[in-house]
RNA sequence: GCGGAAAUAGCUCAGUUGGUAGAGCACGACCUUGCCAAGGUCGGGGUCGCGAGUUCGAGUCUCGUUUUCCGCUCCA
C-alpha cells in the first residue's frame, strides 16, 4: 500500500471509530486543531499515564508539577522566545518563494566578509611566505571598502531589528540589492512579522490590562518553579521534575494531521545536574528514553537519533528520538542539553538568586539542565501509525485492526453475550459489573458475534469475553485475543487476574 | 502565505446538453440465526461546504469565500 493511501487510511479511521475528529467541524473546522473522541482520549491518557508512572514513580529522585499555561510575560523574554519567535518573512514575487528578511541580509553580510578572504586568500598566494596577512587586512584599499560597506550594513541591520522596522529591513534588502536565489530578481513585497507566540490580555479594564502569552513550550514553568520544588520537596541534585502540559504556537504552515498543531501538549522533564556532568546525564537520558520508546514492541527499526548539529542558543547537545511515520521519520522527543542557560536568564531578568547549595562540594551553583521533551500527540500519532494492520483472513476477508499494546488500549474488555436471550446478557452484566472498577469494558449485544469482534478489533480492545450457554451451567467463557483470534475457556473468578497481568501499565513499566 | 485539486446522507461514492436528490455500507425497531463483518420487514437521516451572480429554473455554469489534501515555504 502506498504510504500516501494509509495516511489518508489512518486520518479516516481515527474518525470513524472515535479517536480524533477535526475541531469545530459543523462550523467548517478550524485549520490544525483537532479534538479527541472517546476513544483518543482513552489511549491518549494512557501514554500519558505510561510516561507519567515512568518518571514519578520509578525515579525517586524526579517529582511532577503542573505549572499555569500563563505566566509572567518577562519570562518570555528570559527564555529568549520573545526575540526568537518573532519571524521578519518576505516573498519573491517572481518565484513566489518566502525567505527570513533578516536570514537574507545575515547572508548579505557574510558575502562581504567572503569577499575579504578571497582578497587575502588571492595575496597570500601572490607574496608567499612575505605575506602579512594582519597588515594587508588593514591597510588594502579594496579591502577596507569591504570592511566600512559591511559594518555599515551590520549597523543598519541591527538598528532595524532592535526597532523591530519592517519597512527599513525592507530597505535595507532593496538598497544592497539583495535577489532571489531562484528567479534572481529584485520584486519582494513588504516584510511582514510573523509572531509564533499566541497572546491575549490580562485584566478586564483596557488601561490595567497586561499582554499576557499562551505558552510557546512548558518547560519554562519548570524553571521558575526550580527552587520551590528543590526546597519545599528537599530535592537533592540530580534530580528531575516533570510536567504534562498544553502549549501553543501559531505555526505559519500547520499540517499532517496531528504532527503539527497549533494547540498541542508536551511531556517534559527537566534534569537538573551538577555542571560538567551533563554530557553524562544526557547520555544516560538518550537511552533510557530510547528504552521507553521501544518497550512498546513496535520494533527498533522504527526508531532513530537524529543528531543535531547546529545547536539551538540554550543547548550544547541536543538529539531526537524520530519515529518512522507514514510520510518519513519525523520528531517524535527531543533531548537537550540546555546547559545552565535557563535558570541563568532567569536569575538576570528577575534579579533572584536560583543557585542550589551543594553540600557535598561544599559550594553553590547553578545547576545544568537535561531536557526530555516529547510531544503527546506526536507519540499518539506514532502509536496509531504503528498500531494500524489490514489482515486478510483464511476466508479471504480483511479485517482491520489496531495492535496496540494492551496497556494502551482504550477499551480493554469487550464482554459479549453470544445471544440476546436466555439469561445471557444477564450474565454478562453482571461479569462487567465486577470488571469495571478495574478495566475500561465494553458490553455488546447487537449484531451477529463476528462483527462484534471486528468492531472491538478496529478500536484495538485486546480481549473479548464471550458469554454462552455453558456459561450459566460451569461459570466459565471463552477469552478471545485480540491479535491471534485464539479462543481459551477460563473461569470468571480467573478473569481479574489474568486480564490485570496482560493489560495494566504495570506491566508494561516492570520490562522497562 | 503561494500554486494545483477536491467538497453531495455517519462513511464510500453516482448524479447525463442546467429541469424538484440516489445507491451500497452504516444507524434505529422488530423477526429469524448463533463463535469471527448473516438474512428479512419497516424506519430515521441531505437548505448538495458557505455567499453572491447568470437563468423561467443551478448539485451541475461564473465569481468570491471557508475547509481539506498534494507541492512549495516555515518549523527558536
Amino acid at each position: 500500500m502506498a504510504q500516501e493511501d494509509l495516511f489518508k487510511k489512518l486520518v479516516s479511521h481515527c474518525k470513524e471509530y472515535g479517536f480524533v475528529f477535526p475541531s469545530s467541524e459543523i462550523y467548517d473546522g478550524l485549520a490544525a486543531v483537532y479534538d479527541y473522541g472517546q476513544n483518543g482520549v482513552e489511549l491518549k491518557n494512557n501514554i500519558k499515564k505510561y510516561w507519567w508512572d515512568s518518571m514519578v514513580l520509578l525515579h525517586e529522585n524526579i517529582v511532577g508539577l503542573d505549572s499555569s499555561i500563563f505566566m509572567h510575560p518577562t519570562i518570555w523574554k528570559a527564555s529568549g522566545h520573545i526575540d526568537a519567535f518573532n519571524d521578519p518573512l518576505i516573498d519573491n514575487k517572481d518565484s513566489k518563494k518566502r525567505y527570513r528578511a533578516d536570514v537574507l541580509v545575515e547572508d548579505q553580510i557574510a558575502k562581504y566578509d567572503d569577499k575579504i578572504n578571497k582578497e587575502v586568500a588571492k595575496a597570500a598566494k601572490k607574496f608567499g611566505d612575505a605575506f602579512d596577512e594582519k597588515k594587508f587586512r588593514a591597510t588594502n584599499p579594496r579591502i577596507l571598502e569591504h570592511i566600512s560597506k559591511r559594518d555599515a550594513l551590520h549597523e543598519c541591520y541591527k538598528k532595524a531589528m532592535n526597532d523591530n522596522d519592517l519597512n527599513e529591513l525592507r530597505q535595507i534588502i532593496i538598497d544592497e540589492g539583495i535577489v532571489c536565489p531562484i528567479s534572481g530578481t529584485k520584486n519582494w513585497t513588504d516584510v511582514r512579522q510573523f509572531n509564533l507566540m499566541f497572546s491575549t490580555e490580562m485584566g478586564s479594564t483596557s488601561e490595567g490590562s497586561m499582554k499576557v502569552y499562551l505558552r510557546p513550550e512548558t518547560a519554562q514553568g519548570i524553571f521558575v518553579n526550580f527552587l520551590n520544588v528543590q526546597k519545599t520537596g528537599r530535592m537533592k541534585i540530580p534530580f528531575g521534575i516533570a510536567q504534562i502540559g498544553k502549549a501553543f504556537r501559531n505555526e505559519i504552515v500547520a499540517r499532517q494531521f496531528i504532527f503539527r498543531m497549533r494547540e498541542f501538549e508536551q511531556m517534559e522533564m527537566q534534569f537538573f545536574v551538577r555542571p560538567g556532568t551533563e554530557m553524562e546525564w544526557f547520555k544516560k537520558w538518550k537511552e533510557n528514553r530510547m528504552r521507553w520508546h521501544q518497550n512498546l514492541g513496535f520494533g527498533a527499526d522504527c526508531y532513530r537519533f537524529h543528531d543535531h548539529e547546529k545547536l539551538a542558543h540554550y543547548a550544547n547537545a541536543a538529539t531526537d528520538i524520530e519515529y518512522l511515520m507514514p510520510f518519513g521519520f519525523k520528531e517524535v522527543e527531543g533531548i537537550h542539553s540546555r546547559t545552565d542557560f535557563d535558570l541563568s536568564q532567569h536569575e538576570k531578568f528577575s534579579g533572584k538568586s536560583i543557585k542550589y547549595f551543594d553540600a557535598e562540594l561544599n559550594k553553590s551553583y547553578t545547576p545544568y539542565d537535561i531536557e526530555t521533551s516529547i510531544g503527546v500527540d506526536r507519540m499518539f500519532l506514532s502509536v496509531i501509525c504503528a498500531a494500524y494492520h489490514e489482515e486478510i483472513l483464511e476466508n479471504g476477508e480483511t479485517r482491520v485492526v489496531m495492535k496496540f499494546p494492551p496497556a494502551l488500549a482504550p477499551v480493554k474488555l469487550a464482554v459479549l453475550p453470544l445471544v440476546k436471550k436466555d439469561g445471557l446478557p444477564e450474565k454478562a452484566c453482571e461479569i462487567i459489573d465486577d470488571l469495571k472498577f478495574h478495566f475500561h469494558c465494553q458490553y455488546e449485544e447487537k449484531d451477529s458475534i463476528g462483527k462484534r469482534y471486528r468492531r472491538q478489533d478496529a478500536i484495538g480492545t485486546p480481549y473479548c469475553v464471550t458469554v454462552d450457554h455453558d456459561t450459566l451451567k460451569d461459570n466459565t467463557v471463552t477469552l478471545r485475543d485480540r491479535d491471534t483470534m485464539k479462543q481459551e475457556r477460563v473461569a470468571i473468578d480467573k478473569l481479574n487476574d489474568i486480564i490485570a497481568e496482560r493489560v495494566s501499565i504495570t506491566s508494561l513499566l516492570k520490562k522497562l
